[in-house]
DNA sequence: TATGAAATTACGGTCTAGCGTAAATATCAT
DNA sequence: ATGATATTTACGCTAGACCGTAATTTCATA
């Protein structure tokens, strides 16, 4: 499962993914952050407009976090010793 | 450099340590990204009410994606290979 | 294919990001 | 110190997120 992401599509996808790996529905990232099923929808399908704190909220619902890495650059030896 | 990050503050942090590694000013990330320096400001400041596409274009200009990886997990060995 | 659950969309309302512009601080080199 | 540069903050304005609520469409499964 690949989870870079550089376009509100692509992390609208990600988190899509990561939710339903958990068997999760929207209403359950609802109930676990107070979002309206409404926004999580939104999010997942790529709206930029969508708040920091909004994605932030159900990535923590989810027990995700970001990694900002270089476009296109190769896993450092550091990330991972 | 660290540059995880589940919080706008860490995010924020992130963002203005990889602008300054390259040099840059926040004026300099405004003129490739049409955004206000003050907007750029209330980014790296840790402003969680900031816009997706306002994060987004940022991390374009500085040449930066984000990975989404499960919180406290290991790196693991299909994101090298 | 029926049908209940899940996801998307809609409408009025409140709140705030980001805009243009500009002033006020803060940072830094000489 | 001081002048130049960088960052932060302010004010009025417009656009749009997210809210409550609810209708509508899509999807999964019996």
């Amino acid at each position: 499962m690949d989870l870079s992401a550089r376009t509100a599509e692509q992390i609208g996808e990600a988190i899509r993914r990561a939710r339903k790996a958990r068997g999760w529905t929207q209403g359950d990232i609802s109930a676990r952050t107070n979002l309206r099923v409404a926004t999580i929808s939104s999010l997942e399908n790529g709206d930029a407009g969508t708040k920091l704190s909004t994605l932030l909220a159900v990535m923590a619902a989810l027990g995700l976090e970001f990694r900002l890495v270089e476009r296109g650059g190769a896993v450092e030896i550091e990330d991972i010793f």
